[in-house]
DNA sequence: TAAATTCACTAAAACGTTTAAGGTAACTGG
DNA sequence: CCAGTTACCTTAAACGTTTTAGTGAATTTA
């Protein structure tokens, strides 16, 4: 078995509790006492047991976060990269992440929520891809329980959270297209009650206000945000009696599936029908013709996310619990013509 | 606070040993009692609490990944598949996935291990990117710790493992390249001693070998296995004298590097030169012209992985602990002249 | 009918920490 | 020189389970 606080207190004649405190810097441990115990715990290769602590402590310095997985294949690079920034964010503060898979708004979902929470297997939790009234926002408010979210579920509700500005950024897109010389932009978006989807087809609908385009519905188009999807949507899109000569994607997978189909029917990106993304991923950069995108600081947003759910778990209202985001313009050659 | 064994004991006056026991199903329970048990457990909302069940059990029914990343933006898109993978067939059997990042044969990476293993944080963990002689299966396997890896290290140790055909796959690229009449393929693979970087070279050595093509060394270069290091390793072999008619690719993310540098010279991929990748991402279909590449069930690894791992920590000797997985060859346009 | 066995349950210890409460000796101030 | 403080340490309880070793009653066996 691994070294104890016990076996460290029998080799020093001293009691746990003194071992506890020596390690743990209290000052009514003499500082030569301390630097012994400190100095054997070294040398005993002493790890404290996890489980004892989160057991007396009531604490699992520990988040939780659950992979939204739609159909297991097909997924979004947007989450590597997050989760990725999640982890090196936490790992800085001793913070481990736990992570679990769920279908958004399954009973899974539901049923880890409860048993994370009740079970106290994590101090709190990061939500993703939050939808409109999401149930996930009234459940940990409900219950009082630490969490920061991405995005903000139109709850009227004041809770920690990081915004990204994205129906800004995606009005930004339209007047580049605009611009550009394009006149008939589509718009190729997600499932609907997804807050992205809302503020992405936002953005699109402010765009064509402000550049004076025309507003035609036949040209918003739905996908669930994987190149197969987007390739399919934009398909449909092209076989119209008046097809576009844009299309704005809500994000950068489906505007790969996009540029696919584009290609197969034999039109250039960019010289014939302009192609944008959203979120900037690695990928985007190395397309052909590369894309033009909307960048959003991914593993910041991870980072920042984490910070904020680690302020208010240690109660440190000192902290801002809304941070806004601006993605920036990526200007490429999917929109040059 | 939530309910506890002893809330359900006391309400049924019965002892806590009878509640332990009549929810795990002994027989020394009556069915009657513990019939009774289930249903007041269900209606008070109980959930074991999982440190105090840890601490008991000296299990943590959580298994350790630790994300290898080098510098923070730049990742591959393996990854998530990969994770998801994992993460789904750990909550299959109500296990669940602890993450954290570090760079490998980082003195970060070799804390976490030591610390998430003596601390008995996890029951196991999963190796990825394994190199050749890798100090994490000595470590391992020296602890007797439970542990299942995507690859062998060659060394000569037997432990559980999956293991992709990597060397008869890239075989098969050459081959098929070589049908398709280019004369002079390249090679651009990763760090040294990556063992899928041993691998893969090894297979396209055997490749040439076969075909009859001539070896070049001028004609194998390195990337550190993202986008740009493959756009920049491509711009290097294009500048040579004597340049390849064909570039394969350690994975998908430098081929897709690659192929933008090439776009970028005005060569057209396939036609004049062509490209492959190796991995099978989502994002392979898509480009244009599509990847031909060699496609890796990443999802199904994943769960493999975890299956094996669990059936170790289980002591079930029955199940196999070496798994061979033959990836399947992909043929699309980046190789069609 | 007494001894042995089975059934259904309980008491108490244990897992490895943290912490509240307390104790003792040395030190300080008057 | 004695009461009060301080410095440093210890005892014991607690966190919520699981498990070992019983216990008493009912039932079976010889």
């Amino acid at each position: 078995m691994s070294v104890t606080i016990r076996d460290i207190a029998r080799k020093l004649n001293l009691s746990i509790t003194a071992v506890s405190r020596a390690l743990d810097g209290y000052p009514d441990i003499s500082a030569a006492t301390r630097e012994k115990v400190r100095q054997a715990a070294l040398e005993m290769g002493y790890v404290p047991n996890r489980a004892a602590r989160q057991l007396r402590r009531q604490k699992t310095d520990t988040i939780g976060y659950i992979l939204p997985v739609s159909s297991p294949q097909h997924t979004e690079s947007f989450h590597t990269v997050f989760m990725e920034g999640m982890s090196e964010e936490a790992a800085i503060h001793r913070y481990d992440l736990l992570i679990s898979t769920a279908p958004p708004s399954s009973p899974e979902e539901q049923s880890i929520y409860q048993s994370w929470i009740q079970s106290h297997k994590v101090d709190g939790m990061i939500i993703n891809r939050i939808q409109l009234h999401d149930w996930r926002v009234h459940y940990l408010a409900g219950q009082l329980f630490p969490f920061c979210a991405l995005e903000d579920s139109g709850d009227d509700l004041d809770y920690p959270r990081v915004e990204v500005a994205n129906q800004a950024g995606m009005t930004a897109l339209v007047q580049h297209i605009h611009q550009q010389g394009y006149q008939r932009p589509a718009f190729i978006g997600g499932p609907v009650n997804l807050k992205i989807q809302q503020d992405r087809l936002q953005g699109y609908l402010d765009g064509l206000q402000i550049t004076g385009l025309p507003y035609d519905p036949l040209l918003v188009e739905t996908s669930d945000l994987t190149g197969i999807s987007g390739y399919l949507a934009c398909q449909r899109l092209l076989s119209s009696n008046f097809p576009p000569d844009a299309i704005l994607c809500i994000n950068d997978d489906v505007a790969f599936g996009v540029m696919r189909a584009i290609h197969e029917t034999g039109l250039r990106v960019g010289r014939d029908i302009a192609v944008t993304g959203f979120d900037g991923l690695q990928e985007s950069g190395f397309t052909t013709p590369s894309l033009t995108t909307v960048e959003q600081p991914v593993h910041e947003i991870g980072r920042e996310l984490i910070r904020i759910l680690l302020a208010e778990i240690q109660n440190q209202s000192a902290i801002e619990r809304l941070r806004r985001i601006t993605p920036s313009l990526q200007i490429r050659e999917s929109t040059q013509k």
